[in-house]
DNA sequence: CGGTGAACGTA
DNA sequence: CGTACGTTCACCGA
């Protein structure tokens, strides 16, 4: 046993609630949970491994909490959600994927067996083992109730290790660097948590209190406040009374007895009544206030802003879907109004970049159509795509747009026809996924996530509902240029991460196509740099070509809020 | 009390 | 509203 692990060999990590082990065929380390960060950070600048784990998070958070960074990982349930699609994943189901068990022995965890089943189908096995004499895990094995000997830890974190070269076994390279990047972004998951964004407190009550009135000391002024904002509206029908603002089903009654006959209350509807009524706007104003008064109110600025200013949420490194990332807490649905409120620190700005045009770009690479390849390569993708199909450039556009995510408009018709003529494999890629997921069977998108399209098809089989199979089918249209953007945004995350970092920047928000960092101010115009570096850089590994151009809006700023909309 | 749909914020 | 996601509210049925 060597005194560090192999420059660049892979180590497993596991934990109990207590302790904690560090598993690789020639190296290994056992010891308390309070000095794995420490023994973690030695062998990470020593050795530079590959850190494998069952799940990024609850594993790894202590490290992450200690400040240390980890260049490199595999994240077993982000390789397990990629390989074989869903999202649920538990470390039993992993394994037996990875070694291509038949799931229908799969062992329940105790937790889901109210009679003791499982207890019972492990009662003649070495208590001690992980592995079952089905080749199955032990179901319990990652729990702290049997993780209770160092050597049980270090055979857990054994089994990861010897999980991850299975699945290993299975990709291809391409898939193999799609782990990278996705588990990449699991740990950066952690450390946005960690992080959280900078948030201008003053200037968020101030942005809260023009909608929701001042902060209300008691629950009886919040309440009079509440009342207030409701009669804003009430006031403009005579004899309204005590209408519920807050059930559709009175609006509707209310804006009835106005003359508005209107399916619905949603907003794209009502706008179009807005100079018929003056409740009509009264109401949407009011919608806005609201949603700014219950949803980011002084409630959420409570809860979730830290005493150090900071905005924190769950994050996950994949939806369900196609694998965006998501978050919690308002980090991914702030209305732009509250913008102005996330600041950068004293002495630091934000480096504001966001993916122009990602969809189109990540359809030409994902399709491989040369044609389309070649329009990327100017700054407006669009111009090019216009001049093709000699329509206006709005036309080009809707027409792009309608191919991918379904057309409902009649305007891009002959526009659309324009476009299969102009870039036929494109479009074919398209049509292709639309006709899987009508059929029900999976996609994936380019760096190998599989997306299943068979909702609905144990009660419905396909072709029985037309209108379920096409909406299957604009699923997977959309899943694989969402979800293949998703990746190459991740991967570009991922480098920023590891490129900046010397800098003093962190990463503090990922919004699907944009990246916030944060920096000191004197180094903003050098992260400028690497952050459109790291795009290309990302986007060769990625696409493996130079022949699709991924273009970036960079702008260097105090307030999210300030250039771009 | 949990589940569902409406509504709306973001991309 | 083309597809996703997260949050809150009111309603429904138990």
């Amino acid at each position: 046993m060597t005194a560090l692990p192999p420059p660049g060999a892979a180590v497993a990590l596991a934990r109990s609630a207590d302790r904690a082990a560090l598993w690789s065929p020639r190296w290994r380390w056992s010891g308390s949970l309070i000095d794995l960060p420490g023994v973690v950070a030695e062998v990470e600048a020593s050795a530079r491994p590959r850190w494998v784990g069952w799940v990024a998070s609850p594993d790894i958070t202590p490290v992450v909490a200690s400040g240390t960074h980890l260049a490199r990982t595999w994240d077993i349930t982000e390789a397990h959600r990629l390989q074989h699609g869903g999202w649920s994943v538990s470390p039993g189901r992993a394994w037996a994927a990875a070694n291509g068990l038949d799931l229908s022995d799969l062992p329940t965890t105790p937790a889901d067996d109210l009679f003791g089943f499982a207890s019972a189908a492990t009662d003649s096995e070495d208590p001690d083992a992980v592995v079952l004499s089905t080749g199955h895990l032990r179901p319990e094995a990652g729990t702290d109730r049997w993780l209770t000997t160092d050597g049980r830890i270090q055979s857990w974190a054994r089994a990861a290790y010897e999980c991850h070269l299975a699945q290993l076994g299975e990709c291809s390279p391409r898939e193999v660097a799609t782990v990278h990047s996705e588990s990449a972004a699991a740990l950066l998951c952690v450390e946005l948590e960690r992080d959280g964004l900078p948030i201008d407190r003053a200037e968020a009550e101030r942005l809260i209190a023009a909608s929701a009135g001042p902060r209300p000391t008691n629950a009886d002024e919040a309440l009079a406040a509440r009342h207030d904002r409701d009669r804003r509206v009430l006031d403009l029908v005579p004899g309204a009374g005590r209408v519920d603002l807050r059930n559709p089903a009175r609006v509707l009654e209310l804006l009835a007895s106005v003359g508005i006959a209107v399916p619905n209350t949603r907003k794209w509807v009502l706008d179009a009544y807005r100079d018929v009524h003056p409740v009509v706007p009264a109401l949407l104003a009011w919608r806005a206030d609201e949603r700014i008064a219950t949803t980011y109110g002084y409630g959420w600025l409570d809860t979730h802003v830290g005493s150090d200013d900071r905005l924190r949420g769950a994050w996950s490194a994949c939806d369900g879907a196609a694998g965006r990332m998501t978050a919690q807490n308002g980090l991914h649905n702030l209305p732009a109004s509250l913008r102005p409120a996330v600041a950068a620190e004293d002495g630091h700005v934000f480096v504001r970049a966001d993916l122009g045009q990602i969809e189109p770009r990540v359809l030409a690479a994902v399709s491989g159509d040369q044609t389309f390849a070649a329009a990327t390569r100017a700054d407006d993708l669009y111009a090019p795509v216009a001049e093709r199909l000699r329509v206006e450039r709005p036309v080009a556009k809707v027409a792009v747009l309608a191919a991918m995510y379904g057309q409902r408009s009649g305007a891009a018709g002959e526009a659309l026809a324009g476009l299969e003529r102009a870039y036929p494999v494109a479009m074919a890629h398209l049509d292709r996924a639309y006709a899987a997921g009508q059929r029900g069977q999976p996609v994936r998108t380019f760096g190998g996530r599989l997306v299943r399209t068979d909702f609905g098809v144990d009660t419905t089989p396909t072709g029985a509902d037309p209108a379920l199979d096409a909406g299957r089918g604009r699923f997977a249209r959309n899943a694989v240029i969402q979800g293949s953007a998703a990746e190459l945004f991740k991967a570009w995350a991922a480098t920023v991460r590891a490129t900046t970092r010397d800098l003093g920047a962190s990463i503090v928000l990922c919004l699907h196509d944009e990246l916030l960092v944060h920096v000191p101010a004197d180094h903003s115009s050098e992260t400028v740099a690497r952050v459109a570096t790291a795009l290309d850089d990302a986007a060769r590994r990625w696409t493996g070509s130079e022949e699709v151009r991924f273009v970036t809006d960079t702008s260097v700023v105090r307030r999210w809020s300030e250039a771009k909309g």
